[in-house]
DNA sequence: CAAGTTCTGTGAACTGCTGAACAGGTTACC
DNA sequence: GGTAACCTGTTCAGCAGTTCACAGAACTTG
């Protein structure tokens, strides 16, 4: 027995940190530009320079998926890319779902990114019957109750979540019921969700506040450093 | 000599942990929620519950800042709320500018919540002409020459950059030369700024990308227990 | 007033991630 | 062919972050 060993749970979330499945999408971001303008071969130093990370911890990530290459011998990019692709689970488009029309809904529905890295947007839906009809990139904007139905036959696997903090959870559960498998969510409140649905939040205040933070933190350095300055005379 | 002690470098992020400063704006966030609804008192463990981490973790991160309030009584929220918003820097607003009024720097300027967390949008700009002129909020879209005019005179010290990835580092390195103080980045790729700038990267795919793959690891967890299951036999 | 409960502050153990070092394989060049 | 430069896989030490455990303060109840 190689892999589970005592804790057998359905979801297991593999045995690769989080850290690493965060740099996983830079990785792969990365290196397609690579391919898109001909490289073929790239070292673990060059590819971790470009992301400002150390070439030492990008082979350690990569270790734990076996290595993609050999002692002595780069990394051919599109080995790599298909690799990668196959390990994040893009190597065959995911049917993904918005819900909730509102600016940040349409904004990503607009996003043409999300298809390009192979997250097709099958589903955009919302209560308000003046949005609804309403196209946007070929996909109409659709009435909440038809949620279930478009989401079970167009296969969709991973629903975004973009309504107001009130109507989230409620949101979630219908997405579940629906068979979605992963949320991402904008709305800022915790989901509850069954052990077989994995949930991201992504909070947009989160990053400005840090950054805040960060900004305060430096002026105040600033200031310190001028008046330790002052004292010194 | 109490602080800095060794590196008295001017930005040198204070002494906070990394993670901790991502948890402040939670802790914020959700302590402003009670204040609404007229709760007084919140102890570590319902506040750590209610955003899913552990009690011990929130007074370790309210202990980088000398605690705030004494063994035995619990936290006053009204207090905690405003020694928050000065630790992060929101208790006066914090003038933000948007570069780039596609459709996500659009949804950000829609986005109230922003000037509800003390980050008042004081100007949007895009090269678009047909953009311009467009009010959003009570904001017109300016071309990109009026940039550092309008950054000066309203004092802007963050920049939310939602321009195409080509132009990111030219548009950073107007806003840093405008006196900007904080960039959150949107655009897929690396930004060189000078010390006293701080920079955040707010990536969109890496975020859905990692849900895929817990999405597909649960997938895979699942089919493995079956077969293990059959296996038994 | 005393006992019991609840609470924070705080230090110490523990886990997990990062960064450096090295062994061994590959290529390029003289 | 031999040497030097370069590269990956792998291990190990060190550090950051999390969790536990407990001392001591305040409040509650009988």
């Amino acid at each position: 027995m190689k892999r589970g060993e005592k804790g057998e749970r359905s979801v297991r979330t593999c045995d690769v940190p989080e850290a690493t499945i965060q740099r996983l999408p830079l990785y792969l971001e990365k290196l397609k530009l690579l391919q898109g303008i001909g490289v073929e071969d790239v070292s673990s130093r060059q590819l971790a320079e470009s992301l400002d990370i150390k070439a030492s911890q990008l082979r350690h990530d990569f270790h734990y998926f076996g290595g993609f290459s050999r002692p002595g011998r780069p990394y051919r990019v599109e080995k790599l890319v298909t690799a990668l692709e196959q390990i994040i689970g893009v190597d065959t488009p995911v049917p993904t779902a918005i819900v909730g029309a509102g600016h940040l809904g349409q904004a990503l529905a607009n996003y043409q990114g999300l298809e390009v890295q192979g997250f097709p947007i099958r589903g955009i839906f919302d209560v308000n019957p003046k949005l609804q009809g309403l196209e946007i990139r070929g996909q109409p904007i659709r009435d909440l109750d038809e949620l279930e139905p478009v989401c079970r036959n167009e296969g969709i696997k991973i629903g975004v979540i973009t309504v107001p903090t009130g109507t989230a959870q409620d949101v979630a559960n219908r997405l579940v019921a629906a068979g979605v498998r992963g949320l991402l969510n904008f709305a800022p409140t915790e989901l509850k969700v069954p052990d077989h649905v994995s949930v991201r939040h992504e909070r947009l205040t989160v990053g400005i506040m840090a950054l805040s933070f960060k900004v305060k933190c430096g002026e105040q350095a600033e200031s310190d450093a001028l008046t330790e300055v002052a004292e010194e005379d």
